[in-house]
DNA sequence: CTCTCCATACAGACTGGTCTGTATATACTT
DNA sequence: AAGTATATACAGACCAGTCTGTATGGAGAG
């Protein structure tokens, strides 16, 4: 593939990301992607074999983009402290920053997308939608782990129940951000987690605080 | 309308909540409806005049019926606790109960598929969903002022952040619940939303404990 | 009580248009 | 020249919505 080619196919991608996330997949025709990127049906054919496979190459790129994204945060907050605490507070101030910034306007988890309409994609789709939020948990599971090998929590809590809250908890609020048109509803959710987190492990290091 | 019409647009709605919920609005034919009603063009376009008004008082229909148990779910823990926090506890444990029946298995929520369709559908509706949203939140904002006014919280935080935290850890909670296809997993949120409170609220009476 | 008449409720063929996907031609690159 | 990348034209399925026609039930007249 030359590097024009994988151009086009970027640009196809986005724009299909784009529309994906305000009218949904089934609501999402070809000819509404080739519209808004100049393109035309023979160059879609070349990239994609057909809708359902445009389907799952978005989903995998999205999701690489999405992961590493999260990777990224994450290893910054580690380079910035020791305590996994103070790492994974980081983590979320960090992360809804990005929520808020305006130059990531396509509002919405198109994992949430995917989910709620099911029956167009394959099975591989859906499993692979499935694998990805376990990987994405699965980081967060770790380090909480840490967090709660460290502090001892004031209620008895697991690390895979305070991950999964967190992704409840963002996944949520982008419905909400959606629904009402206002942006950082979705970040104010992550702040009232981390309202809970610091209520959970009151015997964090000060450190953070400064 | 004699009640033998009503009676088809009932079929016709609910066979159409089914569809919606597994194939999203747009990936739903009227077509697929018929087919799942064995009735015809003929009867549903008599009931609606269009697709979008099929949207439209589904969704109505929809958020009646939704408001009706909630509504009934509250009463029922106002009855049987004089404590605010006491009748909150107890509304989210049978709130609980219900994600968990089985009786009930098109788990998702249309507000959240909406939001995620966004481009197909009319202001009107769209304005529609906002608004049951907000009227649903301002029924716990009301609750949540209540306990906040009688049990001083552990940490500051408002009556509309710990509502607005309810529906988006419900939202997120069933999302995972369809990508994992874990029945179970919105409940689990709720549980965790209650470890929350009950950190947040602790010189809370102990009749609940009984 | 019963016959007539009409509004309501539904059936199903049909239309215009949109959708995905294919076939083939053309341009670019090396 | 050869393979890759994109354009264009088109086939055929499908979809929303329309149109004409039919069954049914109830109101009013006799």
């Amino acid at each position: 593939m030359t590097a024009r080619a994988e151009a086009t196919r970027e640009r196809l991608l986005k724009a299909a990301k784009q529309l994906v996330m305000s009218k949904g997949f089934a609501g999402m025709s070809i000819d509404d992607v080739l519209r808004a990127t100049d393109l035309t049906k023979g160059a879609f054919f070349h990239h994609f074999k057909s809708k359902a496979d445009l389907a799952d190459q978005l989903m995998r790129w999205y999701a690489e983009n999405d992961m590493k994204m999260f990777r990224t945060l994450l290893a910054e907050a580690e380079a910035a402290h020791d305590d996994p605490l103070d790492q994974l507070l980081k983590f979320l101030t960090d992360f809804e920053a990005y929520l808020c910034d305006p130059e990531h306007p396509p509002r919405g988890c198109m994992y949430a997308l995917y989910t709620y309409e099911d029956d167009h994609f394959e099975n591989a789709v859906k499993d692979f939608v499935a694998e990805t939020l376990r990987t994405w948990t699965a980081m967060y599971i770790r380090k909480f782990q840490e967090v709660i090998d460290r502090h001892p929590p004031a209620r008895h809590v697991s690390a895979k129940q305070l991950a999964e809250m967190f992704v409840a908890v963002i996944e949520g609020g982008l419905i909400l951000e959606r629904a009402h048109k206002n942006p950082g509803m979705a970040a104010r959710q992550s702040e009232q987690f981390r309202s809970y987190l610091e209520l959970l492990f009151p015997s964090a290091p000060r450190e953070r605080a400064a």
